[in-house]
DNA sequence: CTGTTAGCGCATTCAT
DNA sequence: ATGAATGCGCTAACAG
C-alpha cells in the first residue's frame, strides 16, 4: 500500500523507459516494440497504476465521457434509453455523466453548464433543450449534442426521436375507427404527454373530458384519474392514457368498480412497458423503441468524435400501435 | 460565436485583472473586492466562459464528481437510491458518473478501474464489491467508498444497507405465524434475492418448493413462476416473492386461474414499490428506504471529502414488513 | 521505434 | 487585496 497513487512516471521508472514510451505502450500499443510493451505491462501491474483521465483528457481533449441529461430518473419510460446509452458507450470506453433537469428550464440550463465544464465528448439530452441560452451555450461549446425522445425541426445539433403529436393523432384515429364517441383522456402533465393528448383530442374536435396527472404517473394516480373522469363523464366508453402505468391504474379501478374492460370501457396506454402485454386484460399501447434511440444517440456521438460526417442529423424512429385486449384486440 | 471556448485567461483579460484574481473571484469570491468580483462576473458573461473542471480538478484534486456503480439500470428497485444520490450530490455541486456492473465480477472490476481513473471524489457501489482485486484497488485509491443496499461486516470502507437474510427470516416468521404450511418461494436469481429466499426457507426447515426467475423480474415471469410452482405444489397456500413485480404477476396469474387471493393463496412481495399499495388486492411487502440509503451515502462521502471523521462506517437502515390484503391484512 | 520539449487550464504555493 | 511563478499528470508535436 503506497500513500501516493502511482503515476505514469512511476511506471516508466519501473519499466526503465521514458515517460512517453510508457504512455504509448498503454494508449497506442502498436507503435511500440513487443518487448517494451510487455515490460510496461508488468510495471503497470507492479505499481497498481491507474491512468489519471483528468490529466489525459486535459491534454488530449478527449475525456471519454458523455453527458446524459434526463428530466427525472423516476420516470421509468426513459430507462431503456438510458440503459442502451450507458452500455453502448461503455463498450467503447466511454462513461456516462448523469444529470437530472427536473422538468425545470433553469435547472436544465445549470446542469448543462456544469456538464459542459466537465468537458464531455458529447451530450445527450432527453427532450428538447428548453432555454435559448442553453441552446446557445451548447452550440458554442462545439460538442456533439443529441436531443432524444422528441423530434425537433431545428435541433441544437442532432435529434433522434418521434412525433408525440402523431402518436396522439394515431390513437385518436384508432378510437374514431372503433366508433367510440364518449371518450376521455388521462394525461401526464409534462409537455410531451400533453402533446400526445393534444393529438388525441384533435381527432375528436378538441373537446374531450380530461384528467391531468401530476408526476409521478403511477398506478394510484391512474386509479384516481379514472374516478375523476367518471364524475365528469359518466357515460365514458373509452379512455386514452399517456402511460401504461396510468392505464394499469385504470384497469385496476375499473375492476374495483365492476366496470368490464373492454366491454364497458376501452383503455389504451403508451410505452409498451414490459408488463402491458401481461396484465388482464392486456393493454393496447404504443410502442416506441427506447433502446434504439439510445443506440443511435451513442452512434451519432461516437461517429462525430471520430470525425465521421453524420449524414442525417434528425432521425425519426417512429412508433407503432399495438392492439391488445383492453380495446377489444386479441393479443 | 468564437471558435475557441473562452478560458480563464480570456476572462481575466476582459476584466483587466490577472488570471489568478479571476480564478479567485469565481472560486473564492469573499477574498476579492466587490468591484473586482463584479467586473469578473461581467467578463464571464461577456465571454461565455465555462470553467474547465478537468483542469481545475487536476490541480485541486477535487473533481466534484462521484462515481456510482449499479448492477443494472433495468432493475427498478435501485432507482430510488440512484435518484436520491443524484439529487443530493447535485445540490452540493457534484455530478454522478454512472457505471453498470452487469452482475459480472470481472465487468465490475473493470468499471471500478475506469471510475478510479476519472478521479472521482467518492465511489458508491450498489451491492458488495465482489472481487478482492477490486477491493484492494479501491482501498489503494484512498477514495471514500460506500457499499450500499447490503451490509458488510468488513466493508471496503463504509457500508449502508440492510440484512437480506433477516428480511427473509422476518417473512418466514410471519408466514409461520399465519399457520401456513404449504408455502412456496419465487426468487430472483441475483445473490441478494437468493439470500432473502434462504432466510425465508430457513423458517420452514429449508425445504420449500421454489421457482427461480432470471432477470428481469417482471410481471410475465411472475405469472410463469406461479404456474411452475403450482405444478410442483398443487396445494400451495402461500407464496413469497422477492419483488413486488413478481408478486403482481402472481396476482395476475391467480386471477386468470380463478384462484382467490388471499383466501386460496396468500402472496407477499418485496420493495414496497409504489404500485404495491394500490393493486387489487394490495400487496403485503417489505419496505426498505432506498432514498435514505442514497442520502446517507451522499452524506458520508461529502463528510469525508470535507475531512470530517465519520463516526459510523457501517449503517443498518433496517426494513419493515407491511401487511396488506394479499396476506389477509386490511391495508 | 524511442526520447525531448512544451504545453492543456487551472489553483496552489509564495510574494507584494 | 492582488500578482508571478510553479506544477497537477498526461499527451501532441517534433526530433533523433
Amino acid at each position: 500500500m503506497k500513500l501516493k497513487p502511482a503515476t505514469l512516471r512511476d511506471v516508466a521508472q519501473a519499466a526503465g523507459v521514458s515517460l512517453i514510451t510508457a504512455s504509448r505502450a498503454l494508449g497506442n500499443p502498436d507503435i511500440v516494440s513487443a518487448k517494451t510493451r510487455e515490460r510496461v505491462r508488468q510495471a503497470v501491474e507492479a505499481t497498481g497504476y491507474i491512468p489519471n483521465m483528468l490529466a489525459g483528457g486535459l491534454k488530449s481533449k478527449r475525456s471519454l465521457t458523455v453527458a446524459g441529461v434526463i428530466p427525472a430518473l423516476s420516470v421509468t419510460e426513459f430507462l431503456p434509453v438510458l440503459q442502451a446509452l450507458t452500455s453502448d458507450l461503455a463498450r467503447e470506453g466511454y462513461q456516462l455523466l448523469l444529470g437530472e433537469a427536473g422538468y425545470d428550464p433553469a435547472r436544465e440550463a445549470a446542469v448543462l453548464d456544469t456538464m459542459i465544464g466537465r468537458q464531455p465528448d458529447g451530450i445527450v439530452v432527453v427532450g428538447l433543450v428548453q432555454t435559448q441560452r442553453a441552446r446557445d451555450r451548447l452550440r458554442r461549446s462545439g460538442l456533439p449534442v443529441v436531443e432524444i425522445w422528441e423530434l425537433s425541426d431545428r435541433p441544437v445539433d442532432m435529434s433522434v426521436g418521434f412525433s408525440h403529436l402523431k402518436v396522439g393523432s394515431a390513437l385518436g384515429g384508432y378510437f374514431v375507427s372503433k366508433g367510440w364517441k364518449q371518450v376521455g383522456a388521462i394525461s401526464g402533465s409534462d409537455p410531451r404527454a400533453r402533446l400526445r393528448t393534444e393529438g388525441f383530442k384533435a381527432a375528436f374536435g378538441g373537446h374531450v373530458p380530461m384528467a391531468v396527472v401530476q408526476p409521478p404517473s403511477n398506478l394510484e394516480r391512474g386509479r384516481r384519474a379514472l374516478a375523476e373522469l367518471l364524475e365528469q363523464a359518466p357515460g365514458l366508453e373509452a379512455v386514452c392514457c399517456t402511460s401504461d402505468m396510468l392505464a394499469s391504474g385504470v384497469l385496476t379501478e375499473a375492476r374495483a368498480r365492476g366496470i368490464r374492460v373492454p366491454q364497458d370501457l376501452a383503455v389504451c396506454g403508451f410505452g409498451n412497458t414490459d408488463f402491458s402485454a401481461h396484465t388482464v386484460p392486456s393493454i393496447t399501447t404504443v410502442h416506441v423503441d427506447g433502446p434504439e434511440m439510445g443506440r443511435l444517440a451513442a452512434r451519432l456521438i461516437m461517429d462525430r468524435c471520430r470525425g465521421k460526417a453524420v449524414e442525417q442529423s434528425v432521425v425519426d424512429v417512429g412508433f407503432h400501435l399495438i392492439e391488445r385486449e383492453s380495446t377489444g384486440g386479441t393479443a
